[in-house]
DNA sequence: TCCTCGTCAAGAGCACTGCTCTCGATCCGT
DNA sequence: ACGGATCGAGAGCAGTGCTCTTGACGAGGA
């Protein structure tokens, strides 16, 4: 037998637990996350699931982690070095806007109002910055640094260091505007304001991919 | 005695309610806010308020409004009809910004995540839009509708309708861009990113007024 | 092989929440 | 002066997060 049967195990409900959790987050909202009804829904009675998590808030933080991999990972996926730049850069912008409306709860959870009190812990930072290296990634590879405005210097030097320090600020800039277009559609800001919501991200994703200097064309 | 002294004794203590309510969600946020500890501090049994408030939800719902009014009124009182055309616009920018820096916990409840199977009521509607109508004053006076770049028309057409068409897409965006930038510095994603955040949105805020054909200069 | 130790699920319980219902008291217009 | 509307208080229900204790079970050491 193996030794790790009861580590297998325990991972085992510990999985269960968090899928159980990410449903009713998508189904009811963040606010209606019960952590006595996910224990229902899983089969064990509520003090049995403070063995495999600590508190309601550390089960919303493994959530928080598990939706910044997702939607990083959603990023990375979309960017195909074979396209053009611009082809590359727009695919990115729609692979997190699509992660975005087939999870909405999530996207809140990570983009949304932060519970006052809650700090982030420090294992969300790294996840936290994901789609923002894969943009950079495309404009380091082909970026015209000359291109861009005139930006003041108000970035660390220590972020997207690999970035021409001209470009990091538009591309923060770019970083803000991908995040803010989806959430104010997601939210329902558009409502009755933008029609063809489609044609409106590509072009807002086509401006940004200007400004950070990409070359116009595919 | 005036006829109306049953009715104001009603107004006041409704007053008291809301103003009791809004120092919770300053303090604690909108998760902790509990109709029942409200009423604890305005010394009444929790069924008590149940005559001036139908349920927490509409307690909600009334410091939406409140908190979309004041952020208008903020941005309506910060443009200055005398100014250079960038200097309205930067101000009005600045005045969002403040008022979102003193009151967090508001701003998360208009722009943050909005509360599943909750349909934002008619009455905030109007509110809602009140930013972007100063926001447009500003360019249908000094903006050059010629200077913006080309974009698709993908925006109602009874949407600030005093804009000249071409602009009414970049203006969408720069508004888009002024909660954006604004949240994301609110909700933390900046930190340790963005150094100088004052200089840093004075970028933006010019970046957009010149997209949205303001002239350059003051 | 037996036995102990650590892990786990279950149950009871506390303090809290939103919300409803009923019951007196008080006020207002007729 | 009275009758109806209005209002506050209290009890109560179902649900929540979280803690503590109790009993069962399996794995490793003597």
């Amino acid at each position: 037998m193996p030794p790790g049967a009861r580590a297998r195990a325990r991972a085992e409900t510990s999985r269960a637990i968090l899928d159980e959790a990410r449903r009713q987050l998508a189904r009811e909202g963040a606010a209606a996350l019960s952590l006595r009804s996910v224990a229902r829904e899983v089969g064990m009675v509520s003090s049995a699931v403070y063995r495999y998590v600590a508190s309601r808030d550390e089960l919303l933080t493994r959530l928080i982690v598990e939706a910044y991999d997702a939607i990083g990972e959603a990023a990375e996926g979309a960017r195909d070095d074979g396209a053009g730049p611009r082809a590359q850069w727009r695919a990115v912008w729609r692979a997190v806007r699509a992660w975005a409306h087939e999870h909405p709860a999530e996207y809140g959870l990570i983009y949304g109002t932060p519970v006052p009190g809650y700090a982030a812990p420090t294992e969300t930072i790294p996840a936290a910055g994901r789609v923002g290296v894969v943009l950079a990634g495309i404009v380091v590879a082909h970026g015209d640094p000359g291109a861009v405005g005139g930006w003041p210097s108000v970035v660390r030097d220590d972020v997207l260091p690999e970035l021409a320090r001209p470009v990091v600020v538009p591309a923060v800039v770019a970083w803000t505007q991908l995040f803010g277009t989806v959430g104010f559609e997601l939210f329902g800001q558009y409502e009755n304001v933008v029609t063809d919501r489609d044609a409106y991200f590509d072009a807002v994703a086509d401006a940004a991919a200007t400004s950070v200097g990409l070359p116009a064309g595919r």
